[in-house]
DNA sequence: TAAAGTAGGTACTTAAAAGTAACCACGATG
DNA sequence: CATCGTGGTTACTTTTAAGTACCTACTTTA
């Protein structure tokens, strides 16, 4: 956040806040939907299947959710060692309202494309 | 976002990321608090009760919200100038998810201050 | 006459986040 | 013997966002 953030910042306060903070990097949401629609994955695979994000990124990424409990961390020290992450019971929490934001966000993007954008279809 | 992302890039795609880039900022979901909660206020009058916010920021995300058409602007060419800012129809859409939101950030909330925190308590 | 309030805008600085590249141990494969 | 794949870590660089400070133009107030 900024310099100016102190622990006890009246911002800290907001619960609300600290989920949306969680949620906020470039590729979280991305994660998450790919355990939520295709089920647990290993670290390779999903690398592969959020497309672009670099290991180091999406291991902060999983560290940060796996400490918030939102996605779990199995690891198998076999060699090679084989680590799964999936989805924790907090995470399904969120389905229900990322569900909700899913449906205002695709009828905005309906509203706005047809009012923002008439050179496609007019003329 | 990163110099790797072009205006093409697959997340442009998903429209609950372009929702979530609106509420991410730090100020942004205090902002609309205080506009759902309080009602219309002025910019000095917002400025005052987010509390900490520089003019700068609060243009910006006010700007931001505006052109997302989640706020409304008033603007009367008085002397002074007198900018009234209302939550729009479309900012209201999002209180129910908001609601469902902070419903599970105060769940969460209070099960992590009795598992992780037990100084205060034990003893 | 000088300060304060109105609603910001602009320039500069700083801090945080993200990206890039190289590296680790280990075993299997070619 | 060198490379690939496993699941990362570390150091370094770049980009972006946020913060700070100062400015406008006009009126009212002290």
């Amino acid at each position: 956040m900024s310099s100016a953030l102190k622990s006890d910042d009246v911002r800290y306060e907001c619960p609300v806040d600290a989920v949306l903070r969680l949620l906020m990097g470039p590729w979280t949401t991305y994660i998450l939907y790919v355990l939520r629609t295709q089920g647990p994955r290993r670290f390779g695979e999903l690398k592969r299947e959020v497309g672009g994000i670099s290991a180091k990124v999406l291991t902060e990424r999983l560290r940060m959710l796996e400490e918030a409990r939102l996605v779990h961390r199995d690891y198998q020290a076999t060699i090679p060692p084989q680590v799964t992450y999936s989805l924790a019971p907090r995470g399904a929490e969120l389905n229900p309202m990322l569900d909700a934001l899913k449906d205002i966000a695709l009828r905005w993007q309906s509203e706005d494309a047809q009012t923002s954008r008439p050179r496609q279809a007019a003329e």
